[in-house]
DNA sequence: TTGAAAGCGCTAACAG
DNA sequence: CTGTTAGCGCTTTCAA
């Protein structure tokens, strides 16, 4: 029973109505100064009892800004994508941009039809995150396509600016020596998926620490997942089965630790007592799980407000800004305690 | 080093360039037919070395649409809201249309501008989640405004019609006799957040079914909580540290029951051993806990792609659509058992 | 199979 | 403070 669906009141008819030009309609739905209190009013009754509403594509088109942001995501953590998601909706909360959203299945799909899907769909600028935010073919194709873009966890080797970062290894090699500190010598280690340099930065930390304490690398307590968390069951089962099994285990994020959880449970094994766990991130699952997760707190709702923030800036001034760092934080919990004899 | 930003090509400059009328350009980037093939690909041509691409806003304003939908949600847990934005994004895949998100902070705050804020944004059409899809207010600012919208889980009794639901009623009664069946009579409730409909749906069926089986109400026995995980926490410790503490506990969301089973690890109390936890919705943390719980399946993604598909059928038929009603599941995990004697 | 001309609804100079 | 006049870049009759 909805109202007549007649033809929506353009402008034209406000102005008609409330018998003013389109120009002063436009200038009060815009709140522009510089119209008498008295047309303002008339106006805006004369809109209210037309139902008018700006078309927005009209105004898009002129202004030549849609007010679109994209959000372009690729991970298998439903945890970290509501982070990212929350982080660049808190930037944009007030302002008049809204926040589009790309999950991107396959990477090979996305390459070359990213700036062209960014374009189709007339988006002002985009938020690229982990791992598309390192790969050189995709910032090539941004950088020349001329559509703003900022990045969650960018790696600047490839481009120096437009990212916002946290010392990925200085924070991985925290975490390992908090362990070794617990007297864990016998460190498992779940690995990302490492076409992601993230997974590939934090499997470096954990040989160099292992190797910068003389403790042997052991091939088999490193069993490779892929962030998600059923590739963290196998990778857990893996290394929870072998004849001597690790005293701690170091998954690359929170997922991945909550599945190795799970094993143990199954297994019997008592975490912190017969066996230390941590993760990486400090997403929700780190804290929804028993015991609670320890873990290295990547700021990813900040680091995506702040690369919104960045984006917003590059849009609005049309210029490059450079790029930013954060910091990290160890979030000690109650999957760790030190090493039983 | 982005290449010069000169103003973007437009449909006249490659017309030029190609020798062609922008209608035979317009045809070409439509994919419409009746343009021989030799022009076709003159007109490619030349829209490639002019890295031409369509101006979506143009477009949408001679179109009269946007190609966007917006979905609408409030609700405190991750899993569900990710589920319901792949549930929307898997009818999109494919389509000409895109998402928007918009995450309610207050209900009070929408009222009113949440028609307001489609228009502005220029959506096509709507998605609208609980306890959104369930508020008279809300249903009756949409109707009258002539967006076209598609609700998850809205109420039947409010309006009949653009929803998809599960029968809420039932299926928290199979649980319920599911757990008198493994000999629980002493069972706790923690209820969601009351301003949902589901939530006193859950509670009634609780009510329902005690009463139907002849046990005496304990008002100690439920607790209310508000679907987070949060204040699943609090919940959980009111009912686990009462001196004849039940036996087994039904909390209304997944997010709940992960919080009461880590309240039940902190207090040393096994589960299930001596204590049974179960769920509501089968969201993603149901099983990344350990013990996984058990749940009823609510196919939240399956809904809200139902949801989308009915939002596309009314935005392009101009009509209405029936409610559909889709199956629910028990799903038994680890987290529940036989009453111990 | 192709093109000319007329808008879509709005903002933006530039006058008045 | 207000209005006139041009477009923005595209799709769409309607002819040819």
């Amino acid at each position: 029973m909805a109202a007549e669906m007649a033809k929506r009141a353009t402008i034209h008819d406000v102005a008609r109505l409330a018998g003013v030009s389109i120009k002063t309609v436009s200038r009060v739905y815009k709140g522009e100064p510089n119209v008498r209190d008295v047309i303002r009013e008339r106006v805006k009754e004369a809109g209210a009892q037309l139902r008018y509403r700006p078309n927005a594509a009209a105004r898009n088109l002129v202004e030549r800004r849609s007010n679109l942001i994209g959000l372009f995501f690729e991970n298998p953590s439903a945890a970290y994508v509501t982070e990212l998601q929350m982080g660049a909706l808190e930037r944009l909360r007030e302002t008049r941009y809204r926040l589009l959203i790309f999950p991107v299945e396959r990477r090979a799909d996305i390459l070359g039809a990213l700036v062209e899907t960014a374009h189709a769909s007339g988006l002002d600028g985009i938020i690229v995150t982990p791992p598309m935010s390192d790969d050189p073919a995709i910032l090539k194709e941004l950088m020349e396509s001329g559509m703003p873009f900022a990045r969650v966890a960018g790696d600047l080797a490839v481009y120096p600016n437009s990212s916002v970062t946290i010392d990925d290894m200085a924070a991985a090699e925290e975490l390992l020596h908090y362990l070794l500190s617990l007297g864990h010598r016998k460190i498992g280690f779940i690995t990302g998926d490492l076409s992601h340099r993230s997974a590939q930065l934090r499997l470096a930390a954990y040989h160099k620490v292992l190797a910068g304490t003389g403790i042997e690398a052991n091939p088999d307590y490193v069993a490779e997942g892929g962030f998600s968390f059923a590739s963290g069951l196998v990778a857990g089962e893996r290394l929870l089965t072998l004849k001597d099994r690790p005293t701690a285990i170091f998954a690359s994020n929170d997922d991945m630790a909550a599945a190795t959880l799970q094993v143990a449970f199954n297994h019997g094994i008592r975490v912190p007592d017969d066996l230390t766990v941590v993760g990486f991130d400090d997403s929700a699952i780190a804290s929804m799980v028993a015991p609670q997760i320890t873990t290295v707190r990547q700021p990813v709702f900040e680091m995506t407000r702040d690369a919104a923030d960045m984006l917003l800036q590059q849009i609005e001034s049309g210029k490059t800004e450079p790029s930013r760092q954060i910091g990290y934080k160890l979030i000690i919990r109650q999957s760790s305690g030190p090493l039983r004899v």
